[in-house]
DNA sequence: CCAATAGTTAGACGGATGTGAATATAGAGC
DNA sequence: GCTCTATATTCACATCCGTCTAACTATTGG
């Protein structure tokens, strides 16, 4: 659990899971989110697998792009323990 | 934000909020916690302080025995994020 | 098959991070 | 004031992390 929140504990990644989440598509293009930072490209790859990882997002290759989604139920997951305050659970 | 997730993104300091959070007085008394691990006791400090650095914890010392505390509406608004999915404003 | 584009992987490097030992501080009790 | 116990701080050190450049893979279109 702690190597899920490590990957939210990076200021990149955090706003790499931000754009993903809130994209209306449900999915965004990596040659979308290269642009949006001030790192290179193989930075945000690096990032993306962090979070692949960490099982908050997934991604599929479409011809010659990739695409990222979030995966929701981890999100809600991760928002469940610390709404409860039950993270007797999470040391783990 | 990234920092507060951060301070998430370890075993021990995960464990030590779980400990701190789950504690039926609402409070734990460092003394409880050191024996608990299998780090020196300065390192158990180190890690409080970050946590209390990030905004979930809070301590205060009376007599010779210092209590920390967990600020639950914190762990709350952490909690809210995740679940709205609405990162978009924790990129910051 | 070749060239061009999108993305990932490999390797290197500096800076951050977790840890222990030694030292310091704070309070309790004599 | 001195001593003992509980915590915190400092310092040193090994490891991990984020970043870059260079090289690689996959796919499309000539």
């Amino acid at each position: 659990m702690a190597k899920v929140f490590k990957a939210l504990g990076d200021p990149v990644r955090l706003r790499l899971l931000s754009l993903i989440a809130a994209h209306p598509d449900g999915e965004v293009c990596v040659c979308e989110l290269t642009d949006l930072f001030d790192v290179a490209a193989p930075t945000i790859s690096y990032h993306l697998k962090l979070l692949r990882e960490a099982g908050l997002v997934d991604h599929d290759r479409r011809g010659t792009w990739v695409y990222y989604r979030p995966i929701r139920e981890r999100l809600r997951q991760l928002s469940a323990l610390l709404a409860a305050s039950d993270l007797a659970g999470a040391a783990r």
